[in-house]
DNA sequence: TCATTTATGCGACATTATTGCAATAACGAA
DNA sequence: TTCGTTATTGCAATAATGTCGCATAAATGA
């Protein structure tokens, strides 16, 4: 990682009134250049040992608390997230997962209005949508 | 349980070609009873001491292979499981849980399509479809 | 640089789910 | 109905994911 690359990252945290530490910007590196959902597991594994796991879960749960990342979905017993700048508050936008090879990926242009889908006295907040199926290269 | 039901449930069991056993029956009755989906936990509190933990867990894995329940959604960490009368195989109704009180509920008569959602190459097999926010009662 | 505050690493623990194995129950055939 | 085969259950042990307390280390502001 270059010096300019990391002071902005560093910047970007304490924006988010959160201490700019090596892990968090390490993390959120990933997140930028992943340009997609990650998963705890996927960030040891691209870590390596370079951070405690429970380090790890602090660092999603300081972002996801200081607004920099929220949790996308989850995918059988794993919590994925992701940097929140295709979403606003209440509409998210929904999520690929392949069953082939768990690859994520966000799915853009592609609103869905749950107006009417309520009964009387519901109040709806967020919605989560995650379409299961195969990518490209799992496609045989 | 009378009589008649429980053979009725238990040839449900046998037409999905898994045997029918006492715990089965008990388990897919709760089901049917409560119309909505259910997660291990609720299906525990239910039935008190009458099934071991890991049968329960077994039940709904055998359950969600043969087809009779499948996978609802997942919430915080809970498996919400269901019957899938509602649902034909790739279009699965949304859900709606109550960030509050946990209680769930299946919302029809609102279908989603994701025609055009994913990039070339891409095949949505399922959908999956969560909205939270508040319930009736716990509204305010 | 120093003092204060916050984050990290480590180990222990909590929760949810799965597995191996012996005992038991279900089912089909005689 | 009874018997033998096969699947299922209960129990205990284990795995996987996530959290907590505490001492140490690092980041920030003066």
């Amino acid at each position: 990682m270059t010096e300019g690359k990391e002071k902005r990252i560093s910047g970007l945290l304490r924006e988010n009134g959160i201490r700019a530490t090596k892990g968090r910007v390490e993390v959120l590196e990933l997140f930028l250049k992943a340009g997609r959902p990650l998963a705890q597991m996927q960030i040891m594994d691209m870590l390596g040992t370079k951070l405690d796991r429970a380090s790890v879960y602090r660092i999603l749960n300081a972002f996801a608390e200081a607004g920099i990342i929220h949790m996308a979905y989850v995918d059988g017993r794993h919590r994925v997230y992701e940097l929140p700048d295709k979403c606003s508050g209440r509409n998210c936008h929904p999520h690929f997962s392949c069953r082939n090879c768990g690859m994520t990926a966000c799915l853009e242009g592609f609103k869905i209005s749950f107006k009417g889908a309520l009964g009387k006295g519901f109040v709806a907040e967020r919605q989560k949508v995650l379409i299961e199926g195969l990518c490209p290269n799992c496609r045989e």
